[in-house]
DNA sequence: TGTTTTTATGACCAATCGGTCATATATTTG
DNA sequence: CAAATATATGACCGATTGGTCATAAAAACA
């Protein structure tokens, strides 16, 4: 990796944690100087402006959230397991995975209205995640793991709905009470879709 | 009302749908001035700075939102009309009942990290939002709508969650494709407890 | 090693930010 | 109606915004 790679890489990963904390508008390129203690100049070097930069840090905050899911998920053996492993992985918003919280819930009310392309990269993600989930389902039935009529990809729409609004909940309520609700019904709904 | 009160009134209803849409940090004084067609003196005549409109103006989408959604349930008799009511009430994000989207999930996420003041009041909003369906299930199990097991704080919970995550999932993807499938879910839940 | 290319610096820019204030105009009150 | 008060205006303020650029230092290449 050349030096200009490798301060490109510095700089995201420490703007990264800031854009999803503070939103994207209310980030400015001297909170990231700061950040990085690095001069303005060379911000300007790594990326040509703020918004490409945003972007990478949108992007580098989604990457983070998928390495340690798949981490999560990774001793995961049966299906319902995956599921269980899934819904632990967000189980605790107070202490998120992600600095600042889930990226899929703060870049996604921020750009839904404002910002096309980064609306569009947390859409991809949230259809990725639906994919991961409905994947489990299907491959849960193949097994046998499950009832034969659990709708896969409508179970997987429900069950990142309530994590998602269930981190919300939490993170406004400063506690998980919330996100313990939704952990206990959605493992009730699973166990009642199992063989 | 006074031509101040009035005056204020005004500037409050031209500013929430902005701020609910734009958000807090990326709105600006002047996105409100252009709005009103006031100059900024004006602004200042009524609200000492930034920060107390854009308190006015998180107060007045909640009112919004729930001043429709009042509506919304007037005509329920039955418990399970309510919480059908509810859900109707907020199963098309795409035509949200308030501009700009949900406040609880635009004003939530924004604040969660950054803004006490604004965080604490999406919390009581929710609370209370979470109190008229937990009530509305135990007075349907008085009434023998639903079993006596449905719990009713415990589905409110997941219930609400749902409903905004479905809300950000249908607002990033531009459809109400995953809203449906929430509200469906939904109705079948409260369906599957219902005598 | 010497040359070329890349990277880092910080002064500088126009535009915009939130906010103030003297002044002028309405409105309210007596 | 007249005096007192409240409201509206827009020029103005310092600070900050995103962004540029000549210059210098460092890295990459020959």
């Amino acid at each position: 990796m050349s030096k200009g790679e490798e301060t490109r890489q510095f700089i995201i990963e420490k703007a990264a944690p800031i854009f999803n904390t503070k939103g994207i508008a209310a980030t400015s390129m001297s909170d990231i100087m700061e950040a990085t203690k690095l001069s303005k100049g060379s911000m300007y070097v790594h990326f040509e402006n703020k918004e490409v930069l945003a972007c990478a840090a949108v992007d580098h905050n989604m990457k983070i959230l998928n390495t340690k899911l798949q981490n999560a998920l990774a001793k995961s053996k049966t299906s319902k397991e995956v599921l269980f492993a899934y819904i632990d992985f967000f189980s605790d918003p107070t202490h998120p995975p992600v600095i600042g919280g889930c990226p899929l819930l703060n870049f996604g009310t921020e750009a839904d209205d404002t910002n096309p392309i980064v609306k569009e990269k947390v859409n991809n993600v949230i259809k990725q995640g639906q994919k991961l989930l409905s994947g489990a389902i299907e491959k849960g039935i193949e097994n046998k793991e499950f009832k034969p009529d659990f709708n896969p990809s409508e179970f997987a729409t429900a069950m990142f709905a309530m994590l998602e609004g269930g981190h919300l909940m939490s993170r406004v309520s400063g506690n998980n009470d919330k996100m313990k609700i939704v952990v206990k019904t959605l493992k009730n709904l699973i166990d009642q879709n199992s063989l």
